[in-house]
DNA sequence: CATATGACCAAAC
DNA sequence: GGTTTGGCCATAT
């Protein structure tokens, strides 16, 4: 297993339920600047488990970018009182996490 | 081993 | 200002 990526589970880990953040921004807190893309490799390594709260990561603009399951990502978010439109976006200047 | 691709983003043009 | 271009790193082939 490579060790970046527990500073990334651990970053998404910290995020509150009925938050999101996104692939930028974890990897920033995970201290890798600008490696967006390893935090969603990270992230498609899970693969569906559920000890890491994957599901309130997005891309920057607010879009489900999951690719396996956007329907189920879009449940998850709504179960936590998260709103996402029908083209799975999310109003970052709501919902998103400030730390 | 070299190339390609990916749940991305900031900077450059 | 929208669009293109690099760059970053881990897997896959």
């Amino acid at each position: 297993m490579s060790s970046s990526y527990e500073a990334i589970y651990a970053v998404v880990r910290r995020i509150p339920a009925g938050r999101v953040s996104s692939y930028g921004q974890v990897a920033l807190l995970a201290g890798y600047p600008g490696q967006a893309r390893l935090v969603g490799y990270a992230l498609h390594m899970l693969q569906g488990r559920i000890d890491v709260p994957w599901w309130r990561v997005l891309n920057r603009l607010g879009v489900i970018s999951n690719a396996y399951e956007p329907e189920l990502q879009r449940t998850l978010l709504e179960r936590e009182g998260v709103l996402v439109n029908e083209q799975l976006q999310v109003d970052l200047k709501q919902f998103r996490w400030e730390v």
